[in-house]
RNA sequence: GCCGGGGUGGCGGAAUGGUAGACGCAGCGGACUUAAAAUCCGCUGCUCCGCAAGGGGCGUGCGGGUUCGAGUCCCGCCCUCGGCACCA
């Protein structure tokens, strides 16, 4: 141990050290109890970024933590290296995709390894490989044959950027999730999708159920509004004129039907074909359609006009045989419901913005009280009245009838007359996962144009493989390499056949990844169900919640097909959720273009790995954003005041370690029996200490607090240290061993490198991570003596030194004999005097 | 518009309904040093009275309420940051 501290010699020797000898290494061990710690794995861009070093700071203190606990702890990494940019990179730099990704995974590990994250590197995967991607194709033949998997043609969201489908939760908002700024097309296509809507409800049961207190809130709340139940009930409404065409409508408001004054559908919804044969405004219609179309789903929110035309015809209300106006508007989307609605404007937001701008006649029929009668219809100010309440006038059978009665009853008589029944509604779409890019997993589908059929490959030919010379110079380099489909057979009719030429979306993937991890080398399956059982679920999981709707609602219905499919045993994944806060530079958004960003190889030269990850865990509680602060040497170089006092944190620690390194090797096992004021002192340091980073890591992970802790201590044993004059006693060296063994526990979760120096020091042969953590003893870590303050009439007044064990009598004879507290007790009634044992004592006077 | 998160010193942030501001950053002072750096120790919410020792008042976005006691609980607002936004 050199006297001073240096963290690159420090932390390469002890990164030599792990893989040497295979630190983080894990077994399959049934006799133990596991942990496993996840985090979402990272793209190989060519370089960590300082947001995956908070992510993996976070779920490498929680891994070690647990380790030190006990726990067998599963913590391994990958990469999900399929992806646009290494294809992009292809077609600029004509680099091969695989050559690109594999180099900058290199790079990558090289920096996660500089960090000294404590992965078990055995278990590394990276998504682009035949190995990995194989089972993507063996589990997509298995989802076929299961009826979890469908070919469909269909309109779905391009973006032009990407050159590929998306699924909806990559279009949210109208825009590609990796194009911020571009707004994604219409077009229909051939595509594979994934039955995501089978599983709704198991999906939100876990949303209501298991994961409430495991999962944070707002990715639950998210999942449940994209899931977007509703319930209601469909209407068919007869065409008047031809009663064989019917228009289906999804209302979740049936009681309001007595008010409807139009049927609404979209400009795309099939029907409107049919019905335009014979509508006196064919042309208008069509016009209008045509208009909408050309426009990108965005465009078509952005402006809030709601515009519509009529179409002529009318439709035959079945519930009072009212003829109400067929229309179609722009407001009305294709894609959710039947892609037709009534119209019902006293009811209504945007129907009554609609029936005002068209002048469509508006009757209430919803009241909050029968008494105010049917004179309120004209009352427009108070419209659109939303509530629930009692049917008015105008509604047959049903008036007098609430609101939730009438529902029911509406739907169970449609239901009976077979126009309609009670239905719900999903907002949430299956998952498109066919992308026209090359470099992905090849869909293991044949198409044969001799029969037409389109069959899965038989497994023992799996994996399709990625050609590798494909060329990115041309368009659809997969459909244009002959290679790719020399030989393939029709497994129906045995002729020449074609494979599919599109591949999966990347988060397939990321699906099952670290299902994986439990069995990364299993060459008859993806995963051992029986490996699976012993490791999954996954106990913690951390990440960036921009995947809440994306990576962590798919894998969770990923899990739950492949329970279906019999790969294992359960439905939901994932036990705990966490998202970790944003990190921001110098109040704005970082930018790689602008040269805004933070350099983890920088702060690694100039900090360490420790310091760096000390840094970013004390800035902020593990949820909020952490605002990075950076400054200018007088060089001209970056300097981040957080880092550097985390340094001198370390270095200070380094020292005391240093100046006590060989006293405390003379220490014995035998404890001393007495303890002067001091050396208690110090042992109640340490032992609170202790208390606070037990607490911090078992509640709510609030790793900020952990740091606090551990600094407290270690200014605690700075005090001690200058309380001894010479060499100390034996005593005295037992005190500081205690509270350095403490203080080295406490640091080797959040600063791993110099807690396993620090632990040689202390005598260890074994790494720390073989230690166990230390218990706090509460009775060691309470005051000897309290101070309890005083409160008149709640304001504080005077504090009492006391003893711990005070009786309540004494203790309220004392405050009132206090000086402080006299005068403001003096002469008044006492009303009367509350005591909170070792808290506080407050008299009341008048 | 709807749904979440958050408003505490100069800054990041601590506080099972019980001493608000732990811990750190920045700042100030002292020790050590020829000097500087480093280090160690101390001070540091605002304000008023006092030469001082001391002491008083105010203080967790704003206004109410519950309570002996509220940063914390309840009601009503304001600001801010995110998410979703014609979902019938």
């Amino acid at each position: 141990m050199h006297e001073k501290y240096q963290p690159q010699v420090v932390e390469e020797k002890w990164q030599a050290n792990w893989a040497a000898n295979q630190t983080f290494r894990v077994e399959t061990d049934p006799t133990r109890e596991k942990f496993y710690a996840l985090e979402m794995l990272p793209y190989p861009s060519g370089k960590i970024h300082i947001g995956h070093v908070r992510n993996y700071s976070i779920g490498d203190a929680y891994a070690w933590y647990k380790r030190l606990r006990g726990f067998n702890v599963l913590h391994p990494m990958g990469w999900d290296a399929f992806g646009m940019p290494a294809e992009n990179a292809a077609i600029k730099n004509n680099a091969r995709p695989d050559d690109w990704t594999l180099s900058n995974i290199a790079a990558m590990r090289a920096q996660l390894q500089r960090m000294g994250f404590s992965y078990d590197w055995s278990r590394e995967v990276a998504s682009c490989t035949p190995e990995y991607y194989r089972w993507n194709q063996w589990i997509f033949i298995q989802l076929f044959k299961k009826g979890l998997l469908y070919r469909k043609k269909a309109v779905v969201n391009w973006c032009p950027d990407c050159n590929t489908s998306l699924a909806n939760e990559q279009a949210e908002g109208g825009f590609c999730w990796r194009h911020a700024t571009t707004p994604v097309e219409q077009r229909e296509l051939e595509q594979w999708f994934v039955k995501m809507t089978n599983y709704c409800e198991e999906l939100l049961a876990g949303i209501n159920g298991e994961l409430r207190d495991g999962w944070v809130g707002h990715v639950l709340k998210r999942q449940q509004d994209w899931i977007g139940r509703s319930d209601g009930a469909f209407v068919d409404f007869e065409v008047a004129g031809s009663p064989e065409v019917k228009i289906r409508v999804f209302t979740t408001r049936v009681d309001t039907i007595f008010g409807a004054n139009a049927i609404i559908i979209a400009p795309e919804h099939p029907i409107l074909k049919t019905l335009l044969s014979d509508a006196p405004n064919k042309k208008e219609v069509e016009a209008f359609a045509e208009k909408l179309a050309a426009m990108t789903p965005r465009e078509r929110t952005e402006s809030k006009e709601k515009e519509g035309v009529p179409t002529g015809l009318f439709a035959v209300n079945p519930f009072n045989g009212e003829e109400l106006p067929i229309w179609t508007a722009n407001f009305v989307l294709a894609n959710y419901g039947t892609g037709a609605l009534m119209s019902v404007p006293a009811h209504d937001e945007r129907d009554y913005e609609f029936s005002r701008k068209y002048k469509l006649p508006i009757r209430r029929v919803i009241f909050g009280d029968i008494e105010d009668d049917g004179n309120s219809t004209l009352k427009f100010n108070e419209l659109p009245y939303l509530d629930y309440g009692m049917l008015g006038p105008h509604c047959g059978d049903y008036t007098g009838m609430t609101s939730e009665k009438a529902r029911q009853a509406l739907a169970e008589f449609a239901k009976d007359k077979g126009f309609g029944e009670s239905n719900v509604v999903y907002r949430i779409r299956d998952w498109g996962i066919s992308r026209q890019r090359a470099w992905g997993t090849p869909i293991p589908m044949i198409h044969c144009p001799a029969c037409g059929t389109i069959s899965p490959e038989k497994e023992e030919n799996l994996p399709v493989e990625l050609p590798k010379d494909l060329d990115f110079s041309i368009g659809a380099p997969l459909a244009n390499h002959a290679g790719f489909h020399a030989g393939v057979v029709c497994p129906a009719c045995g002729a020449d056949a074609r494979r599919d030429t599109d591949t999966m979306d990347t988060f397939v993937d990321s699906n099952w990844y670290y299902f994986r991890y439990t069995d990364p080398k299993n060459t008859d399956l993806p995963f051992d169900p029986e490996v699976v059982k012993y490791w999954m679920p996954v106990d913690f999981y951390i990440g960036g919640d921009e995947h809440a709707v994306m990576h962590l609602i798919y894998t969770r219905a990923w899990s739950m097909m492949m329970r279906d499919i019999g790969l294992n045993h359960f439905g939901e994944p994932v036990k705990r959720l966490m998202t970790q806060g944003m990190v921001i530079l110098d109040g704005r958004k970082m930018s790689k273009s602008e040269g805004h960003f933070v350099d983890p190889d920088e702060m690694i030269a100039r900090y360490g790995a420790d310091a760096t990850r000390l840094s970013i865990l004390f800035a902020a509680p593990v949820d909020r954003e952490v605002d990075w602060k950076r400054v200018k040497d007088e060089n001209g170089f970056n300097e981040y005041p957080a880092a550097e006092g985390a340094l001198r944190f370390l270095a200070r620690v380094w020292r005391l370690a240093h100046k006590w390194r060989e006293r405390c090797l003379t220490v014995g096992d035998s404890q001393p029996v007495e303890f002067s004021e001091v050396q208690a002192a110090a042992r109640r340091g340490t032992h609170r200490g202790l208390k606070r980073t037990t607490e911090a890591f078992e509640d709510g992970l609030r790793l900020n607090v952990a740091v606090a802790a551990c600094m407290e201590t270690t200014n605690a044993l700075y005090e001690f240290d200058g309380t001894i004059s010479g060499e100390g006693s034996a005593t005295d060296a037992f005190v500081m061993r205690e509270g350095l063994t403490a203080l080295t526990l406490m640091l080797a979760p959040l600063t791993p490198h110099i807690a396993e120096e620090l632990w040689a020091e202390l005598g260890h042969a074994e790494s720390v991570s073989k230690a166990t953590w230390m218990a706090f003893d509460e009775k060691l870590a309470a005051d000897a003596q309290l101070e309890i303050p005083v409160q008149v009439n709640g304001k504080l007044r005077g504090k009492l030194l006391v003893a711990p064990d005070i009786a309540e009598e004494d203790l309220k004879t004392a405050a009132f004999a206090d000086e402080k507290v006299k005068p403001f007790t003096d002469g008044k009634d006492v009303v009367k005097v509350i005591v909170v044992p070792k808290r506080l004592v407050n008299i009341v006077v008048k």
